[in-house]
RNA sequence: GGCGGGAUAGCCAAGUGGUAAGGCAGAGGUCUGCAAAACCUCUAUUCGCGGGUUCGAUUCCCGCUCCCGCCUCCA
């Protein structure tokens, strides 16, 4: 079965077939961070969106071509720098090197090219689609200095988000003091400096100034990735005005479609409310990571809804990420004791299907994929409590997870216990010995203390991860 | 006012014109020195409300209610 993509553009499922007459690679362009300050994780199930995207067409055998740009210069950065008394650059490093982490703990693949806006070859190429466009009369310079869209000259700006712009109602969001624009619509492509820019400018044709927020993704995209990319991706609140006016400045400038297959994901809520700081229910993943949940735990919640639905995020839910996780482990570890040194793969029926992939084929329906993996989990811890299953089936088994974990990214990070622990545990195998079953539940109270878990199978005592 | 998304068990959630996946939580059981894990059984006569089409609708159509988002630089 195809792939299958619920399209924003057109709003409807269309199969998708990448650009790329070999039918192999595929370019996304991916909306990233402003890096003013610690991404939240209402960012992170965007990018948690993202990453199973990538992982899917991966795993389905395409190669995937990934750019996630950085804006690192806004009104936001600006202000950031000034408050902290520091260049820009170098407060804009500090959360870049902070969002890496996050992005590794996360486990999210890494893109193939991280541009930032500042960069100076960006800026060159952000200055040149701004000449192209004023060349053309798709953008013209304002008396305040600045550059903007000509919004009137690109008919079908609108479309994606299907607005139509005679009907707008204005929002109050409208600044009154933009009387220089031609129209309130006509967004800005080079802003004028002004004083509260400090040092923050860049020299241009129209002057001294800085580029606008938009321009910047059609620069670095169609400079990174060429004029037609595959997979656009971003929050739905980018729909409008950001990406429309994407589409606007690319198009004009390269006179080809610019994205084929738009696709958008739903916020995040938490504990069933907007998340914002003024509610405190406002959270970094750090502060999650502070509170003792892991990265992996909180991957699972905010990859397990599928992505245009909205995500209500809980601490319920990561409990039950925790209990799933730990279930997962489990029987990983129970496939690979059994599995033993055994290579060969048998062909067991329930290791040779691939319906986890059918399901994530149609527009990442994640849930019936991990319906998939439960149901297979189910069926084959039963067949090993019946003693049914061979190393060779178990090893088929493992390389079945293999594939689902290549996209999920669910496996425990191996790790060995301390000397500690395993002192403790050879005590309490001595304590056993001697049916001295006091001495053995405290020696299990101690492990546990020291964050392991001990269980007694038939094969003896088993160490887990708190 | 315009546009869009949603409403399925305590919570999260899949799904189909033919009688409701899966996960978490909960109850009982098997196993165990006890636990834990695993497995088994149970937990929605019912899918926001009211009509309609149909042999049959949660699924299609119409109307309604409620929630959420966007409407010019928030993923």
């Amino acid at each position: 079965m195809a792939i299958r993509f619920l399209n924003t553009y057109t709003r409807t499922l269309e199969e998708f077939r990448p650009l790329d007459p070999a039918g192999k690679a595929v370019k996304i362009y991916t909306c990233g961070p402003t890096v003013y300050n610690y991404a939240h994780i209402g960012n992170f199930r965007a990018y948690l969106f993202e990453d199973l995207l990538q992982r899917h067409l991966e795993s389905s055998g395409y190669d995937v071509q990934r750019v996630m740009n950085l804006t690192d210069v806004d009104d936001k950065t600006i202000r950031g720098c000034h408050a902290a008394g520091l260049p820009l650059a170098e407060f804009t490093q500090k959360y870049k090197d902070s969002f890496f982490e996050d992005l590794a703990t996360l486990r999210i693949k890494p893109a193939m090219a991280f541009p930032s806006a500042t960069d100076p070859v960006h800026i060159a190429r952000m200055i040149e689609m701004i000449a192209h466009l004023v060349a053309h009369d798709y953008a013209y310079q304002a008396e305040d200095q600045s550059v903007y869209f000509r919004l009137n000259k690109f008919p079908n700006y609108g479309k994606l988000a299907h607005l139509n712009l005679d009907e707008l109602r204005p929002s109050g969001r409208i600044r009154n003091d933009e009387y220089e624009k031609e129209s309130v619509g006509d967004f800005a492509l080079w802003k004028a400096w002004d004083e509260a820019d400090g040092d923050v400018a860049w020299e241009s044709p129209w002057g001294k100034g800085r580029p606008g927020w938009h321009i910047e993704c059609s620069a670095m995209a169609t400079e990174l990735l060429g004029p037609e990319i595959d997979i656009h991706c971003g929050g739905v609140d980018n729909i409008f005005p950001h990406h429309e006016a994407e589409i606007a400045q690319s198009e004009c400038c390269t006179g080809k479609q610019f994205v084929r297959y738009w696709l958008h994901c739903a916020h995040l809520m938490v504990e069933s409310q907007k998340m914002s700081k003024s509610a405190g229910n406002f959270y970094t993943l750090r502060d999650l990571l502070e509170k003792g949940w892991s990265g992996r735990e909180i991957r699972c919640v905010l990859l397990s809804v599928n992505y245009r639905l909205p995500l209500n995020f809980t601490f319920e839910s990561l409990a039950g990420a925790r209990s799933s996780l730990a279930r997962i482990d489990a029987w990983v570890a129970r496939l690979t004791e059994t599995a033993g040194d055994e290579p060969h793969a048998s062909a067991h029926p329930l290791a040779s299907h691939n319906r986890f992939q059918q399901a994530l084929d149609d527009d990442l329906n994640i849930s019936g994929a991990l319906g998939v993996l439960f149901d297979v989990i189910r069926a084959s811890n039963r067949a090993l409590d019946l003693g049914t299953f061979t190393p060779a089936d178990a090893r088929a088994l493992l390389g079945w997870w293999d594939r689902v974990n290549a996209v999920l990214q669910f496996q425990r990070e191996a790790e060995g216990a301390p000397k500690a622990v395993l002192d403790l545990v050879e005590a309490r195998a001595a304590a056993r010995e001697a049916k001295n079953w006091a001495l053995s539940d405290e020696i299990r109270a101690q492990i546990e203390a020291a964050g392991w878990i001990v269980k007694d199978s038939k094969e003896g005592q088993k160490l887990t991860r708190k």
